[in-house]
RNA sequence: GGUGGCGUGGCCGAGAGGCGAGGCAACGGCCUGCAAAGCCGUGUACGCGGGUUCAAAUCCCGCCGCCACCUCCA
């Protein structure tokens, strides 16, 4: 079986045939770097990672092109409102999102173009534009002629003659159709611009993503992606302008579902925001990516503290077997270039069937369970396949607690490296011995005392058949 | 007005014609000084009404409810 993906375009699971064999190429609409990137924001990059992470894992080799947006009307009102200029306000948003992409987990992309590098890319593709018959320049501005393109709408399933006028459109003459929108807008006083042969201007939000397209990826490549959202009329556009060029553009439409709260999508005119950087704070990041991968990328994800609590329990008990495994097993066995081929044919049907992460889970779970039970009747053959099943699992989920960047941050590892965990582990170690000693006594009470002690500064003992194990606690 | 989606047990969340995914919670048991973890077991769920079929959560028809997009959106 191969992987078979969602095309919006197609509206159905397309089976996915590269351009190239063994090479994939993926185009995704990044941040517009106007604000701090929230739940919603990240979860596009979680999807589109656990592809990118699937597509490796399936042997291509993976061109990821994310665009940054840093030029738009938002962002210069952003820009007015802080009171600082334009390029500091990116600049500023540009890094938070790096960061939240980073505390995720993500994979960096192969490349990250921004929209002001290539303005004359823009241009470029413009004057193809116009030459063609399908642009127009009007006072400075450059327009696109929907009319130019018999198949607009296809992808969104819109009809132009069916379509609500543009807000924006009223008692703008200069439009032939109210429906063309803006390759290019005149330079306004005060506002950046860049000199072209039509005037000083700047980009259109829709034709930067053309543009860096093509740069990076050719006139065709493989998938393009970006949120729900986005597809009309952003990629909509996108699609008439880089047809309209010559090219084949993007192969398969991949579009992820967004997050709501309280059942309204989350954004920021709603003012209910949460912000990555806030909901970091009350739950570890691991568990946000695994509470964020775990529901289907299409599927709608209503975010609660609540049910991202339970969804983390569920990542702490894969968790649990990993550190129960990882210390009985000898320590070169828990390394090793096998443990990435390692995986049950269940789970990679599962992603293979347009990424289907959560029967993929199922998978996961099941193997915990089947290994939570070897540890126990000590077969240690099993626990050596289960450990390494759920290895190589978690990491094409990017959810593996030993794997960059969690390994450094796992909460419930028992088996972290560093000095300080082999100075605590000695200073525990001799407040374990004096517990046993203790309980040997039948003195509970002591026993007692000495656990509730660990547990204020943070430490959890269990007790197991062969002996009494550390973690850290999980803040409450 | 146009386009698309959703409704599954206490909760989250898959599945898309035929043996009840998985997780969380709950209950019973094993283990245990206790706790925690772990293991074993326990559920007659698919918005409503019709229809097709040997068989429907899944297909068809009609309703009801919720949501999104239609030039700011991940």
């Amino acid at each position: 079986m191969s992987l078979r993906l969602y095309d919006t375009a197609a509206r159905a699971v397309r089976e996915f045939v590269p351009l190239e064999p063994g090479r994939a190429s993926l185009y995704l609409c990044g941040a517009t770097v106007q604000a701090a990137p929230h739940v919603g924001h990240i979860r596009s990059g979680v999807c589109f990672d656990v592809l990118t992470r699937w597509l490796v894992a399936r042997g291509y080799a993976v061109t990821f092109c994310r665009n940054v947006t840093d030029i738009d009307d938002k962002i210069l009102a952003k820009a007015a409102l802080e009171g600082r200029p334009w390029w500091a306000v990116t600049a500023h948003y540009e890094r938070e999102f790096a960061w939240a992409y980073d505390v995720l987990g993500c994979l960096p992309p192969t490349v990250e173009p921004r929209a002001t590098g290539h303005v004359p890319e823009m241009i470029e593709l413009m004057d193809t534009l116009i030459a063609g018959g399908h642009a127009y320049p009007v006072d400075g501005d450059v327009y696109f002629d929907v009319s130019s393109y018999p198949a607009y709408g296809a992808l969104s399933g819109q009809r132009p003659d069916q379509m609500q006028p543009a807000a924006d459109s009223e008692g703008d003459t200069r439009k032939r159709d109210p429906r063309d929108f803006a390759l290019w807008k005149a330079a306004k006083p005060g506002e950046p611009s860049w000199p072209t042969p039509w005037g000083r201007g700047r980009p259109g939000w829709h034709l930067e993503c053309s543009a860096m397209a093509g740069k990076y990826l050719g006139p065709s490549f493989d998938i393009h992606g970006g949120g729900l959202d986005l597809v009309f009329p952003h990629h909509e556009n996108e699609i008439a302008q880089s047809r309209s060029a010559g090219g084949e553009f993007a192969r398969y439409w991949v579009h992820n579902a967004w997050v709501t709260t309280s059942g309204e999508k989350m954004s920021k005119s709603l003012g209910n925001s949460l912000l990555v950087r806030e909901v970091v704070k009350r739950v570890r990041p691991v568990e946000l990516r695994y509470y964020l991968t775990a529901a289907h990328y299409r599927s709608m994800i209503e975010f609660s503290f609540e049910a991202l609590e339970e969804t983390a329990v569920g990542y702490r008990r894969i968790e649990g077997f990993l550190a129960r495994a990882r210390e009985r097993l000898a320590p070169g066995e828990v390394t090793g270039a096998d443990l990435s081929s390692a995986r049950p044919p269940e789970f990679d049907a599962a992603m293979d069937d347009d990424l289907g992460v959560p029967q993929a889970l199922a998978v996961v779970h099941e193997t915990v369970r089947q290994g939570n039970a070897a540890l126990a009747a000590g077969e240690l053959a099993a626990v050596r396949r289960a450990y390494a099943q759920v290895l190589a699992m978690t990491d094409v989920l990017g959810v593996n607690p030993y794997a960059a960047p969690w390994d450094e941050r796992s909460a419930l590892d028992g088996a972290a490296t560093g000095r300080w965990r082999t100075i605590v582990d000695d200073l525990v170690a001799a407040r374990i011995a004096e517990r046993a000693a203790a309980r040997a006594a039948k003195d509970f009470a002591a026993a007692d005392r000495i656990r509730d002690a660990l547990r204020e500064a943070g430490i959890d003992l269990v007790d197991e058949p062969d002996g009494t194990r550390w973690t850290l606690a999980e803040p409450s």
